[in-house]
RNA sequence: GGAGGGGUGGCUGAGUGGUCGAAAGCACUGGUCUUGAAAACCAGCGAGGGUAAAACCUUCCAGGGUUCGAAUCCCUGCCCCUCCGCCA
């Protein structure tokens, strides 16, 4: 949620912002609306202090022994004026309230305009990509005696899942521990344990909630409750309503997890392999630091999950998301590109982003600066350090050999019982 | 699944329907004292809105209700704890 003593200053200016991204901020609305709140809120209060008054002087009457029924009759219809008005109070600021939060965030001085991920701007290249002197083929095809196994996937759950079988699977489960240990041991990241399922506050701290419900795997309960989409969900939550030692800043949180996505929107998009799946594994990198620190911290934060990257020799770009591609509560995203020959492009495998106050607003994220000053909002910081499944590919489709051989990247071998390849059927 | 007990400030924890936004303690901050520190003593100290500053409004898990007045009474929900049962 956006500052509401920037909004009411200057409405104008955020709405200019608010156009990078695409989204038109309707003013008259929203000022209308606003002075509405504010004519209500008088009314309202005026009346309250009205009752408060003379309630307070009935119990002092009545503490002393005298009559209070004179002092009740001055109460009169009092009752049912407050009442009148603080229907009418709280239905403009719920609508009031329902027209904020649907309201993203701005974006940073340094987000490119753009409509979509076309006018994303390029910012740096790494690594050289993979001479081969045979046609590479795509993960799909480098798995299909059955290491990657999509029919019995589809049999047991459905679409957009795979079933992984030996060596394949211990890839995988290799990439996570490196991930995990390279982030704990090397960059100062706390490891942390979650739940997987969350209740509609925590989707809504971090801003799924109300406007990406479509995106959710909803549960099947007695309370509204929903299978995490990242680790970002628990992780930044945990934290909400809490008051931080400012000591105890930047808090620093790695996390491994499954992530559900019912990717509802995107049906023709992606439909080989595992790029887009409704379930996969992610090690996410949060941060929740001092407002100061915030984009130090995203750039320290993108190197972090640039390192993996560049331990594993993976090629890729970075890339800033132009406005219109930028999420709804991120004010700057940098993305990782991986090379994939497979597909002789690059693909999307870790998105850094710096919500600054948005999310930490939404949650009531704070810190205290010092025993005497005011709570103040954190500002939060998350990336993909880095998506598991789709390492998986670029490992697979950039370390293949042409005869159907794959080599195992130095840093995994330790992992992988010193395995120099793998042994896939 | 069954039976009970609870949710109060950064933390612990009192609170009879009426000057209760809330005792007390801890923590913290300022002061006195001290060569310095500790201790002791004195003072301050929840959050959001509002104001130049006040006044004032809201807030004792959440949402309803009763009442002139609710932390306190009633209803609903959520969460936590204890015991029994079941269970990885």
């Amino acid at each position: 949620m956006l500052d509401v003593k920037k909004l009411r200053a200057d409405p104008n200016e955020i709405a200019q912002l608010l156009l990078v991204k695409g989204f038109t901020l309707d003013v008259p609305l929203y000022q209308g609306m606003e002075e509405q709140r504010r004519v209500l809120q008088q009314e309202t209060e005026q009346l309250q202090a009205e009752r408060n008054a003379k309630s307070k002087l009935i119990g002092q009457a009545k503490a002393q022994g005298q009559d209070i029924t004179p002092l009740l009759a001055q109460v009169g219809d009092l009752g049912e004026r407050l009442e009148s008005a603080k229907q009418k109070f709280t239905q403009v600021q719920a609508d009031l309230q329902s027209f904020l939060q649907a309201i993203p965030n701005t974006p940073h001085d340094s987000v490119p305009a753009g409509k979509d991920e076309d006018d994303n701007v390029e910012m740096s290249r790494w690594g050289n990509l993979p001479a081969f002197n045979f046609s590479p083929k795509d993960h799909v095809d480098l798995t299909d005696q059955g290491a990657m196994d999509f029919d019995v996937a589809a049999k047991i759950s459905g679409a957009r899942f795979v079933v992984m079988h030996g060596q394949l699977a211990r890839l995988h489960r290799a990439l996570t521990q490196f991930m995990l240990d390279t982030h704990t041991q090397q960059h100062g990241y706390q490891e942390v344990y979650v739940p997987y399922i969350v209740n509609a506050e925590s989707l809504y701290g971090t801003g799924q909630l109300p406007k990406f419900a479509h995106d959710q795997f909803r549960v099947e309960s007695e309370n509204e409750a929903y299978l995490i989409s990242t680790a970002e969900v628990p992780v930044t939550n945990l934290y909400r309503n809490e008051i931080i030692n400012i000591a105890d800043l930047p808090i620093k949180h790695v996390c491994h997890t499954p992530c559900f996505r019912s990717e509802a929107g995107s049906y023709g998009r992606d439909t080989r392999g595992i790029i887009r799946q409704h379930q996969f594994e992610k090690v996410e990198l949060v941060q929740l630091v001092h407002p100061s620190e915030s984009w130090r911290a995203l750039d320290e934060l993108t190197n972090h999950a640039q390192a993996i990257l560049k331990a594993l020799e993976l090629p890729y770009r970075t890339v800033n998301l132009c406005g219109g591609d930028l999420g709804f509560a991120a004010a700057k995203t940098t993305d990782l590109e991986v090379w994939l020959p497979g597909q002789d492009r690059y693909r999307e495998i870790s998105s850094c982003s710096n919500y600054v106050d948005f999310q930490a607003r939404r949650m009531q994220a704070r810190y205290r600066s010092g025993p005497s000053a005011k709570p103040e909002l954190v500002h939060t910081i998350n990336g993909s350090g880095l998506a598991v499944g789709r390492t998986l590919v670029a490992v697979l489709e950039n370390y293949q050999d042409g005869e159907g051989k794959i080599a195992v990247p130095d840093v995994l071998r330790g992992y992988m019982g010193n395995a120099t390849h793998l042994e896939l059927p």
